[in-house]
RNA sequence: GGAGCUAUGGCACAAUCUGGUACUGCAACGGACUCGAAAUCCGUCGAGCCGCAUUUCGCGGUGUGCGGGUUCAAAUCCCGCUAGCUCCUCCA
């Protein structure tokens, strides 16, 4: 949620900066109409209660005397019935203001590109391995280059029939080296982070609505979720809702920050919209997994962490060797909550794209003002915290991203190195019966 | 899932039956004493949120788990909810 105050006394830039978000200024007009007569009325029922307050001390006074206090017991009848009345228009009042911040994006940061879609976003740098060219799978340029999903069910690994029998389109299983893989990845992956300092987690993958607003999922988007029926709970979209939900209503202790947490957790998307997109493959699920990164910093620190997060997704790829390149998102590309994204995408050869593996957002206080995080600066005044997220990474892109670049002409895969000791030393995946 | 109990400052608790200034202790902060500290004594102490004012001290409202209701007035009475504890039931 954006600082009223800020809206208030620097209007126009805020609607300038809203602009750029997609927000009609209007809106923002709208906003302040209700805003200031909120206030006015507020002055009104407040003047009115510290009256209530008085008199209902001298009642009180008068009947310990045991004096007779009727005259101003009537007197109170109606000063009382006026603050009902204006204490419902102020809620009214309330839920309107509520009702238009809690729809309105995050600012974006001075440096973001301004644009209305992903055509305006920045590329910040490539990377490959040194020997690409030289290996085996290095099959960007030719011509007998396979999608991973087509390798995986060669392999055997990679099941979406059966998948889609027992839960529906866009679910699958993952089958024998499938499994092991995946579970390769994702703990190598949690050992990284765990090494750079991050405290893994195990979160409930299952929250409350208030979570849900808190992070910004809600009230905006909850058409994408999977709501459990009739108890307003939700399976999460991603563990940046449990993950910074965790000191929801806190104050942290300052000498705790910055605090970083990862954990994997199935992600639960109904991709409302995206119908027909990315049909095929690992690329676009209901289900899949991901490594979450979070952290919370002083407000100071923020963008420092930003680069050093992006970096450690990026450490990642590099160590699996897997070519990527990290862009800048547009105002009009970046998410509800965020002020500043790196996607990081790696390359599928078989399409010959970069594809989306790890976004990575600074969302300054906006978090933190909607979950009240706090802590307490040099002076003691009370802050909201930074709040970052991150993947790091989709577990079942990177899956694909090792199928297509690690290919081998024969229809095998070679294991990425770094990934053989976590499956018993095996360098290969062959096609082999599971059944 | 069933029954009972509980929820009050950073912590521990009182006031709830019988509606009327939210008690006390610990902790914290300021001061006295001291070379300094401990102990002792004196003083301050409801976090947060909202509004007004602002160069500074501020003023008012809200705030006894959450949401309603009754009342001139609610920690207290009534209704709903949430969380925790105990017992039963169930379960990995």
């Amino acid at each position: 949620m954006l600082d009223i105050r800020y809206i208030r006394k620097d209007s126009e830039n805020a609607k300038r900066r809203l602009k750029d978000r997609g927000i009609n200024p209007d809106t923002v007009d709208q906003l302040l109409v209700f805003d200031q007569k909120r206030r006015e009325l507020i002055q009104k029922v407040e003047s009115l209660k510290a009256q209530r307050n008085k008199v209902s001390d001298k009642i009180a006074f008068a009947k310990r005397q045991k004096e007779d206090a009727s005259e101003a017991i009537m007197q109170m009848k109606q000063v009382g019935a006026d603050i009902k009345k204006l204490d419902n228009e102020q809620s009214l009042l309330e839920s309107q203001v509520q009702e238009i911040s809690a729809h309105l994006p995050n600012l974006a940061a001075a440096e973001v590109p301004v644009g209305p879609d992903e055509a305006a976003n920045v590329e910040q740098r490539t990377w490959e391995p040194k020997d690409y060219g030289s290996r085996p799978h290095a099959l960007k340029e030719t011509a007998g280059v396979k999608a991973h999903y087509e390798i995986g069910e060669n392999l055997g690994i990679l099941d979406f029939e059966r998948g889609a029998k027992v839960s529906g389109a866009r679910f699958l299983y993952y089958v024998g080296d499938g499994a092991r893989l995946e579970r390769a990845v994702y703990n190598f992956m949690l050992d990284e982070h765990r090494r750079e300092g991050y405290t893994e987690m195990i979160t409930p993958i299952v929250v409350n609505d208030s979570a849900m607003f808190g992070t910004g999922q809600y009230p905006k988007f909850q058409e994408d979720a999977y709501r459990v029926e009739g108890l307003d709970q939700t399976y999460i979209p991603t563990a940046e809702v449990p993950l910074t939900n965790y000191y929801s209503g806190e104050e942290i202790p300052s000498e705790d920050l910055p605090i970083k947490f990862t954990a994997l957790s199935p992600s639960f998307r109904k991709e409302a919209g995206s119908a027909g997109k990315d049909t095929r493959g690992l690329i676009r699920l209901h289900q899949f997994n991901k490594v979450e990164m979070v952290k919370f910093t002083r407000q100071e620190d923020s963008y420092n962490e930003l680069e050093k997060m992006t970096a450690d997704a990026e450490n990642i790829l590099q160590k699996l060797n897997l070519p990527y390149h990290v862009i800048m998102l547009s105002t009009g590309d970046m998410g509800f909550s965020a002020a500043k994204t790196y996607d990081i995408e790696v390359w599928m050869p078989q399409q010959n794209v970069y594809r989306e593996i790890s976004s990575v957002s600074n969302t300054e206080d906006f978090q933190a003002r909607r979950m009240h995080i706090t802590y307490r600066d040099e002076d003691n005044k009370l802050k909201l915290v930074h709040t970052l997220n991150g993947s790091g990474l989709a577990v079942g892109r990177t899956v694909a991203a090792i199928l297509e670049n690690y290919q081998n002409e024969d229809g095998s895969v070679t294991i990425p190195e770094v990934l053989r000791p976590y499956m018993g030393g095996q360098e290969k995946l062959h096609a082999t019966s599971h059944h």
